[in-house]
DNA sequence: TGTACATCAGTGAACGCGCGTTCACTGATGTAC
DNA sequence: TGTACATCAGTGAACGCGCGTTCACTGATGTAC
């Protein structure tokens, strides 16, 4: 079954391509684009070993750079993750609008992309939830991306209910969201198991539990 | 506002009253209870610290003992976690149950006692989603917890539809579970606050978003 | 075009820290006779 | 009831570890003149 194998996340790559002279760009002391560098690495070991195994020092190592280098591009770890998760919002917006894209019901395509996302980025969609929203003051960049994301959904809310009050509009929204962040959660958690036994198909369980919602 | 604010557990206290001869119980060698006291201990920390500070080391701290203790009565800092979720899903059982007698709607009130135990535990709610069920050996007393738990919700599914077929029971299983499940989780996280400015009842949320379940 | 210089983005060593866990130990308890 | 002894449940010291972060440094880059 392949309900929770993790796949790793298509975060663009660093862009050492464009660094001006160098014919071995490997050579140069300036790394070119380090900050991108460090959150494609932070995005692969989350991918690859999981939240517990992130640590400063290892993303630098993985990055192929001294363990102090990060502090020229973030002020601390929670800044780096902070940055991760905002790139984790950025693929799941495409995710969502893929699927939109591809379904005959776009919006229930939204809810389908987002459950896919979770189901092929567990740990990084973990992290996603974690605290740096609700710190003391959240990135602009995760901020914006979280609401980018989030435009998503409400759009194809508001398209869909074009008569629909502010207050109810919202409502919808949070059950739309709830239901789908949910069954992403508990698929991961691997709590709906006993129900699904032996299905492997998450985008018809997607479609099966959504269609439930009466929005 | 109250949605954000942590209540402390109600987790059954150490048996110390129960050791059979000291007039003074703090005296004794032997505690009586540790392994209850850990689990308070650990919930504790839990609700005033969070997750990111709970360590074994604090938590024989806190119950007054010596950092290797805990190592009597727990294989080691997972196991403690899991019989700390454990004690997770009886309380969530119990929020459930209350909430449902006391509701007009039982079915309804199952969600509502769900999403109200995640606000008043949030940390404890979210470790209860960690890593504990799909380690490799999950503890049977942790088993048999979440068990009785999501037995709660499959009971009242089935009470409410006693001609529904199997699969469509899992269905609106699965549907109602994850919508209580990722509204608690998105409240939780501060993501729905843009949606529900100033509103801080989060009854009449829970109330509002599960209407919109047709289940 | 050449040079001086400020700034940027790396390095490598070191800091202190709290952690999970192990160890040999000892005090307390329960039991067989 | 008393005693010997096995077992249980504590103690306190120590282990090695990887971590986040800081520091003084240096190589590379961009710019003013």
């Amino acid at each position: 079954m392949t309900l929770y194998l993790p796949v790793s996340l298509g975060v663009k790559r660093s862009m050492k391509s464009t660094v001006k002279k160098g014919d071995n760009p490997k050579k140069n002391y300036h790394h070119g684009d380090l900050r991108g560098a460090l959150v494609a690495a932070a995005s692969d070991i989350l991918a690859e070993d999981g939240m517990e195994k992130l640590s400063l020092r290892g993303v630098a190592r993985r990055a192929g750079v001294s363990q102090a280098a990060p502090y020229h591009h973030f002020e601390n770890k929670h800044a780096l993750l902070s940055a991760v998760a905002a790139a984790g919002f950025v693929a799941l917006r495409a995710s969502m609008k893929k699927h939109a894209a591809e379904s005959e019901d776009q919006f229930q395509g939204v809810g389908v992309g987002y459950v896919m996302f979770a189901m092929e980025n567990p740990a990084l969609f973990r992290l996603m939830q974690g605290p740096y929203f609700s710190c003391d003051e959240p990135s602009p960049e995760l901020l914006a991306a979280g609401e980018a994301s989030r435009g998503v959904l409400l759009d194809n809310i508001a398209a869909a209910y074009p008569d629909a009050s502010e207050r109810e509009l919202r409502v919808k929204a949070a059950a739309s969201w709830s239901i789908v962040h949910g069954l992403a959660t508990l698929l991961l958690d691997g709590r709906l198991q006993p129900m699904f036994e032996g299905e492997d198909d998450v985008q018809a369980i997607a479609k099966a539990v959504t269609d439930l919602l009466a929005v």
